[in-house]
RNA sequence: GGGCGGUUAGCUCAGUGGUAGAGCACUUCGUUCACACCGAAGGGGUCGUAGGUUCAAGUCCUAUACCGCCCACCA
């Protein structure tokens, strides 16, 4: 640092440097030792780029994986990204259609290869961004879900589960996506409560004995209506049961059916069934014995079943049949209603929910484990409040599907014969082999739910199936760091994965940080304009300043709220930082570390407070609370060792004669201040350790080890270093009151009480020329605290109806404390129940306060009072 | 409908049952000696509301309001 220059912290200059040199010497790999600390960052999808909720957990990450080091772990930080079928193949067919192409036009293999090929131009800008942020991981070990190795654990998974009986085939409603023309999981929808209408339509009944009224916010799936349901105790109903409706429109004949899934309670209590386009229904119909009908294709478009409606889409077919049952007398009536509309969080687009064949993987075997393994502790949730999120989750899990109508990803390895049948193999000749005889014709079209595979990422990243030494050195993984939206999606799928492949939970804990919000407290996102660009924060003020801004509110909270205002704070406590370090070393002429000093009570005094910020700041790295190892650090450095160490070592400092023991105590506080900060700020703290003169020290800060002794409690020096800084308050405070300017030296001051050793240490902090002890002669104002009077001669110049008023004031407040404390005193309760020392304490305030009051009247009398 | 967070100074938030805190903003003062992205001194709070437990409640319990998030098959 060249302490001629800049007094400004400039962030681009510093931060630039380091992170080369980390990687060059090689300290992002594991080291040496049994020790071992691990993560496997969750992969982030190759259409990523670093927003702010990025920025906090790979951030966070980082910090950890640092602080371990430090703490002599060796410690591997596996990076990687997923291939992301949904939301890459929609990026690349989207760029496809922008050339006049549409993505069917040129067939799946000539797509995939252009998937490729956007991946390789454009597929890891966020990974050179997680480098700007800092992040120490371990490129030679980078992982992308769709390398070869990857495939093979997938297909492994696949054909085992398959094999077990675990994966079937079946026929369900599910989240159809009419744009990306695909299924999607549960987990991948929304529900948007919407304002809709409740349709009442008529169904007559077969002979001609009238109608009997439906309800339904969806008429045009009554195309595929097989049946009309009432409960069977719902007495308006229960003669009318068996009979045969006619529905309207189409002609079809519905039975009557009784079941118990109607509510009388709403809406006429008959429930049209249709089995096709609604989960319920489908479940009803298979009561039933219903057939299953389908009404929209792919792109929900009316299909051949409807007739005349056919090539409409869900809202045009709406309108049209609406119009057309009230046309024909059919429709009742309609009324508002509120509905729960379930939307494609890909597409944004409701979902169609439609039958159709899909894959699935019985998930209530899997989850038993994974259920044990969290109620045991072996995986521990934090903040602790969401093991019940996940337990309730798991403990309700419903089979998940897994096939997804897509060509971008892993594609389902199902061969069928030419009778159908389907066999799960490695490659199409293993298939054949498995089928023996029978003829493998093709295979399934299908790709893999992304999360299939991201399921797998703490094991398959590490080389299993293979038992490598990697998977035996870093299975289980310690910490999974991640959203709470992706707890049911990905946490879940990790664990039963990870149980039943590799017989180990996938990591001991699981930390789930704050969703990072905008400064009025609603999502950040792109689309809405709301999102800040992290890289623009690292731009203007620096990866330390935004990790900071970001660290120093994450805790156990759920949310936290992004404010420019935060991220000035994070930096003015960089150039702090700068500004104290350039001043540590602008003071070290002549300095030898080795040197023998001799130390006072003020040096003893902050490393205690040192030793004590120590012991807070590792505790609360350890307990995931890094919001109050900021606040301790921010608290040491700013108000402790800037704000009085230092202002109070100036002097001696100054003197060849006294600077050795302060200049030690300095370089002590700076080097293991920036130890301990430094998971928080890596490049700012690498650039002042790169200076400083503390022979043996450690290449790189990065490598060095965590400042466990690094001063000592004294309870001593604290007691009475702060009873002069405590009364360095009160003199800068009268002098203020007096409208003396801070810093402008006064003659003189006088005190009574005892101050031991600090009467030099307050004069020169107070900007007392002479504190003298005794009492001044002539007019003079005063102030105290418990045990030490201060005065201070005014000669005449003061105001003396305003002093009396002063000296009021302070009576009248300390009277008032005393009032609640003799009321409390006075309770016996009190003194017998509570604590002794607290009753103790309290008698003792008592009594400096009653000393006080009296000085302070006899004060008041001196000014006419 | 169920569950979980939150409600503390103008703003953003800390706060282990024992006299309410920080940063920003605000007021006054201060730029010769690390830093004006600074320093000194101030003002500002019946801790959402109502009960309860306790000698003592921002903190524990119950109820309630509002904000947010998650889960849920009312067509």
């Amino acid at each position: 640092m060249d302490t001629d220059l800049s007094t400004r912290y400039d962030a681009s200059i510093v931060e630039s440097k380091w992170y080369q040199a980390w990687q060059d010497a090689g300290l992002f790999k594991p080291g040496p030792g049994d020790r071992r600390y691990t993560i496997t960052i969750p992969p982030p999808n190759i259409t990523g780029s670093l927003h702010m909720g990025h920025a906090l957990c790979y951030g966070l990450q980082d910090l950890l994986g640092r602080y371990k080091r430090l703490r002599g772990y060796s410690v591997l930080i596996l990076p990687g990204q997923d291939h992301a079928g949904i939301a890459t193949q929609s990026v690349v067919t989207k760029q496809l259609k922008k050339e006049g192409v549409e993505a069917f036009q040129i067939g799946r293999e000539k797509f995939v290869e252009r998937v490729w090929q956007w991946r390789t131009e454009s597929g890891d800008t966020i990974l050179r961004q997680f480098r700007s942020l800092g992040c120490a991981f371990d490129w030679d070990r980078e992982r992308f879900t769709l390398d070869d190795r990857y495939v093979q654990a997938v297909l492994k998974v696949f054909i085992e589960w398959f094999e077990r009986g675990l994966i079937y085939r079946g026929l369900r409603v599910v989240n159809w996506d009419p744009i990306l023309k695909t299924s999607v999981s549960d987990i991948e929808t929304e529900r948007r409560v919407t304002r809709g209408k409740l349709y009442h339509v008529r169904y007559p009944f077969k002979d001609n004995s009238g109608h009997l009224t439906i309800a339904t916010t969806r008429p045009e799936t009554m195309l595929a209506d097989v049946a009309v349901a009432v409960h069977p105790k719902d007495k308006r109903y229960t003669e009318l049961i068996g009979k045969t409706l006619v529905l309207p429109l189409v002609g079809r004949e519905l039975p009557l059916i009784a079941d118990e899934y109607p509510d009388p309670e709403f809406g006429t209590g008959a429930v049209k069934i249709t089995p096709g386009h609604d989960a319920n229904d489908f479940e009803v119909g298979q009561r039933h014995g219903l057939e299953t009908l389908v009404v929209f294709d792919e792109a929900a478009k009316v299909n051949d079943l409807g007739g005349a409606y056919k090539g409409l889409d869900r809202v045009k077919a709406r309108e049209r049949i609406v119009a057309d049952l009230e046309e024909q007398g059919f429709l009742e009536r309609t009324e508002d209603h509120e509905i729960a509309l379930v939307v494609s969080t890909r597409s944004n687009e409701p979902v169609e929910p439609m039958a159709s064949e899909q894959w699935f993987v019985s998930q209530t075997q899997l989850a038993a484990p994974a259920i044990k393994a969290v109620e045991e502790g072996k995986v521990r949730f934090v903040p602790e409040r969401y093991t019940s999120v996940y337990l309730d989750w798991m403990n309700n899990i419903r089979d998940w599907c897994v096939s997804r109508q897509l060509w971008w990803g892993h594609r389902i390895p199902v061969y069928y014969t030419e009778d159908n049948a389907p066999f799960a193999a490695l490659s199409w000749e293993d298939a054949q082999k498995k089928a023996g005889d029978r003829k493998i014709v093709r295979q399934d079209d299908d790709v893999l739910d992304t999360w299939f595979s991201s399921g797998l990422w703490p094991f398959a990243t590490l080389g299993w199936p293979e038992q490598t030494d990697d998977l035996k050195t870093h299975y289980p993984t310690d910490v999974l760091v991640t959203a709470r939206d992706i707890i049911y999606l990905w946490v879940a799928r990790m664990m039963m994965m990870g149980l039943d492949f590799v017989k180990e939970v996938p990591f001991k804990d699981v930390y789930i940080y704050a969703t990072v919000l905008t400064e009025d407290g609603k999502r950040m996102s792109k689309s809405l304009g709301t999102g800040v660009d992290p890289m623009d924060i690292i731009g203007t003020k620096g990866a330390d300043a935004l990790r900071y801004t970001l660290f120093s509110q994450t805790g156990y909270n759920q949310d936290i709220r992004y404010s420019d205002r935060r991220t000035e704070e994070a930096r003015n406590f960089c150039n702090k930082i700068w500004n104290a370090s350039r001043f540590v070393f602008m003071n070290l002429e002549g300095y030898d570390h080795s040197r023998s000093r001799q130390l006072q009570v003020v040096d003893e005094w902050i490393l205690s407070r040192l030793a004590r910020t120590e012991r807070t700041v590792r505790e609360s790295y350890e307990a995931y609370d890094v919001q109050s190892a900021c606040q301790a650090l921010y608290q040491f450095f700013w108000s402790e060792l800037c704000d009085w160490y230092i202002e109070i070592s100036k002097g001696r400092l100054a003197d060849p004669a006294q600077r050795s023991a302060p200049q030690w105590v300095l370089v002590t506080c700076l080097d293991a201040f920036l130890r301990m900060i430094h998971p928080v700020m890596p490049h700012i703290t690498e650039e002042v350790y790169s200076h400083l003169p503390v022979p043996g020290k450690s290449a790189l800060l990065m490598q060095a080890t965590w400042p466990e002794q690094a001063g000592t409690v004294n309870e001593r020096a604290e007691n009475l270093v702060e009873s002069w800084l405590e009364t360095t308050r009160a003199l800068r405070a009268l002098r203020a009151e007096l409208g003396l300017a801070a810093m402008k030296a006064v003659p003189v001051a006088y005190y009574e009480g005892d101050l031991g050793d600090g009467a030099s240490l307050v004069a020169g902090q107070a900007w007392i020329e002479d504190l003298r002890r005794g009492r001044p002669e002539g007019k003079f104002v005063s102030t105290s605290i418990p045990g030490i009077d201060l005065h201070l001669p005014t000669e005449g110049l003061i105001d003396e109806v305003a002093e009396r008023e002063r000296i009021g004031g302070q009576i009248e407040k300390a009277t008032q404390e005393l009032a609640k404390l003799e009321q409390r005193l006075e309770n016996p309760n009190f003194v017998e129940r509570a604590k002794p020392e607290v009753v103790e304490k309290e008698r003792a305030t008592t009594n400096d306060l009653r000393d006080m009051i009296a000085k302070l009247e006899s004060r008041k009398k001196l000014f006419g009072g």
